[in-house]
DNA sequence: AGAAATGACGTTAGCGCTAACGTAAAACCT
DNA sequence: AGGTTTTACGTTAGCGCTAACGTCATTTCT
C-alpha cells in the first residue's frame, strides 16, 4: 500500500510545474519535445495515472457514456452493447452498464445516478420512458440514443427497427402461407413492449384476413428456451382444436415450442408452423431452420455508438435511423392446404 | 438547456450554507430534521443532484465497481454479473463493466484506465492476468476479487470453481462407462485457460487409462452452437476410425455438436457420446439431456460481491471460496461394451 | 535593428463538493 | 447559578486536476 502519486510528484521529481506534467500527459501543445518525453518517462516509472475524476471535475465533462439495457441474456443486448464497445474505446469513452430487468422505475434510478456522473452521452433500450426520466433527460442536454426500437420523436436520437411493422410482416407472410389458426407464445404482458409491438402487428395482418389468435400464453418474464417448452405445453393441452402455427416472442423460445410440439407428437412443419424472432446464432445448427426474423443488433448498436460520438463532438446528426428487418423464410412453416 | 444546477444555488435558494445542503443530501447528523426536509424539498424541486464526481473527488474514493468479464455472449458471465448487481446496488455501488475479449493485454489496459477512476472495487474474470496488471493491483491497495476460476494465491480475493478438478471428475465419470476414444472440441488455444484446464484434466483422468485424445479439434475464439457444430463436422471427416464420445468446451458447442452427429448419421448415445459443460438452460428443453457439469454461476456472482463488499467497508474476509461443481449424468452418454 | 509574433514555460483561480474545525445558542447537569 | 455538554449551524482548506492568462526568452518579419 504505497501513497498514491500524483501530478505533483511527478511535477516535483521532474522539477517543473504541474502544468508541464499536465500538458506532457495529455499531449497537448506548450512543452517542448524534449521536456515530454523525460516527463512521461518519469511518470511511468513512478507509476503516476491521471486522476479521472479530478480530469472530469476540473473539466466538467467525463469520458462516460452510461448504457441501460433491460437484460445481457440473450444475445439481442449483448450483440448492441458488443456493437457499440469498439466505437467507444477507440474514441476514448468508457462505458457504465445497468441492467433494468424491463423495469422503467429502475432505468429512472439509474437515470438519476448516472446524470450525476456528468455523462458524456447515454444510450437507453427502446422508446418507452418514465414521464420523470424523459423530462429530466430533455432538460440535462446530454445527447441521448434510443437504440433497438424506433420512434419518429426520439427525447434526441434514435437508432432501431420498428417492431409493429416487423409484426405486420411476417404476419403477411404467414397468412400468405394460408395458416388459419395462429397462436402466440411470449411473455406476461407489461415486461417487454418491444414485444407486445410486434404481436399487435401480428395481429392487425391476421385480422385483415378475418383471423383472430385461437391463444395467447404468456410465461414468467424470462424468454429462454425452457419458459417456452413449457408455455408451449401450456398452451398445447389447453387447447381442444390445436392452432395451426404459433408465433414465440423470439427464437430461444421457439426452440423449446418446437422441441415441446415435438415432444407432443405434433409433427412442425406437417401439422405445426413455429415462428421465432431474432435470427439467433442456433438457427445455423438445426436440422429444420426455424422461420424467423432476422434483426440488425450489431448493427444498431455500431450505428448507435457512431452518432452519439458525432454528437457529443458536436456534429450535426440525423435524429433517428431506422433500419430492416429481413425475414428467414425457414423450413418450420410451410403453404397448408386450403381448409 | 438549462444551466446546470449546484449545491450552491440550492443553498442560496434556501438561504443557508453550502455545507447545511449537503448534510441534508447526505442524511448526516448536524442538522435539525425541520431544515433537512426544506432543503430536500427544495433540492427536487430545483431539480439538483449532487455531482458525483465532485463527491468522489473530495471524498478521495468512488462508488464505483470495476467488472471485466472476457464476454458477454453465453450465459456463463451474464449470470456471474447478474448474481453480484443486486448485492452491488443495494450497496450504493454503480459497476463499470469492461469486456476483455479473452485479451489480457486488453484487461490490462482496462485496469490501468480503471484505476485513474479510483475505483472501490475490482471484479476481474479468470486468475490469468498479464504481470503487470497483478503488479498494479497488488501495490494499488484497491480490493480485488477474481471470479469463475480458483487459485490458492489470488491477488486479493478469489471466488470460483477449479477447473481441472472438473475435468478430473468429468473425466472419471466417462472411463467409468468404459469410453476408449474420446475427442475434445473447443476452441483455440490460448484464448480460454479455463476450457484448457478442463481439457488437461480430462486428458489426465483418460490417461490414468492408459487412453489417449484421438483427435482434439478446435474452432474460431466463439464458443457457439454454429462453431461446435462445424468444428464437428471436420473432425469426424477427418477422422478414419470415429470417437466414441467427444468431450465439449460447453453446452452451447455440445449441442451444436450433437446435431452434427446426428446429421451425419450418427446416433447418440448409441454410437457416440456427447459431453457439454456449464448445464445451460436450453438442456432443459432437449429430448436427450445433455451430459454436463453443473457450474455456480450466480453463486459465484453473489459470494464476489459480497466479499468485496465486506473486504470494503473493512470486514475481514476469507481470501478464496472453492465452489462445488455438480456432475449431471445426461442421455447422451451410456455404459459401453467393452471391446 | 527594432517591432511583432511565436514558443515554452509558470501562476492563479477555479471545477463542486466534503472533512475538519470553528462558534454561538440551547439543553443539561449538580 | 455556573459550568459542561449537545445541537445546529458556518468557515476554511483542500481533493487533483485544467483553463486562462501571464511572463520571458527566442525567432521571424520588414
Amino acid at each position: 500500500m504505497e501513497k498514491r502519486v500524483s501530478i505533483e510528484d511527478v511535477a516535483a521529481a521532474a522539477g517543473v510545474s504541474i502544468m508541464s506534467v499536465s500538458r506532457a500527459m495529455r499531449d497537448v501543445e506548450g512543452i517542448s519535445q524534449e521536456k515530454r518525453e523525460q516527463i512521461l518517462n518519469l511518470a511511468r516509472s513512478l507509476g503516476y495515472y491521471p486522476n479521472r475524476v479530478a480530469v472530469s471535475l476540473a473539466a466538467s465533462s467525463s469520458n462516460l457514456i452510461g448504457v441501460s439495457v433491460p437484460t445481457l441474456f440473450g444475445t439481442v443486448f449483448s450483440e448492441i452493447y458488443d456493437g457499440m464497445r469498439a466505437n467507444f474505446e477507440r474514441n476514448g469513452f468508457a462505458t457504465m452498464i445497468d441492467v433494468s430487468d424491463y423495469s422503467l422505475t429502475h432505468e429512472e434510478a439509474w437515470v438519476e445516478r448516472m446524470i450525476s456522473w456528468r455523462p458524456a452521452g447515454l444510450i437507453l433500450s427502446g422508446v418507452d420512458h418514465s414521464e420523470l426520466t424523459r423530462d429530466r433527460l430533455t432538460k440535462s442536454n446530454i445527447p441521448v440514443v434510443e437504440v433497438w426500437d424506433y420512434t419518429d420523436t426520439p427525447i434526441d436520437l434514435c437508432v432501431g427497427i420498428d417492431h409493429f411493422q416487423s409484426g405486420v410482416e411476417m404476419g403477411d407472410y404467414l397468412t400468405s402461407l394460408n395458416y388459419q389458426r395462429p397462436a402466440y407464445v411470449g411473455v406476461k404482458s407489461g415486461v417487454d413492449p418491444r414485444a407486445e409491438r410486434r404481436l399487435a402487428g401480428l395481429r392487425q395482418s391476421f385480422e385483415k384476413q378475418g383471423t383472430q389468435f385461437c391463444a395467447v400464453e404468456r410465461s414468467a418474464p424470462d424468454a429462454t428456451f425452457e419458459s417456452g417448452f413449457l408455455a408451449t405445453k401450456r398452451l398445447l393441452s389447453a387447447l381442444d382444436s390445436k392452432p395451426d402455427v404459433i408465433c414465440f416472442l423470439n427464437d430461444n423460445m421457439a426452440f423449446g415450442g418446437l422441441m415441446a410440439c415435438e415432444g407432443a407428437g405434433m409433427s412442425c412443419p406437417a401439422q405445426i408452423g413455429i415462428v421465432g424472432y431474432n435470427g439467433l446464432n442456433i438457427n445455423e445448427v438445426l436440422p429444420k431452420r426455424i422461420t424467423t426474423s432476422i434483426t440488425p443488433r450489431r448493427k444498431i448498436g455500431e450505428i448507435a455508438a457512431q452518432v452519439l460520438i458525432a454528437k457529443i463532438l458536436g456534429a450535426a446528426t440525423q435524429p433517428a435511423t431506422k433500419l430492416k428487418v429481413i425475414i428467414e423464410k425457414g423450413e418450420t412453416t410451410k403453404l397448408q392446404g386450403i381448409g
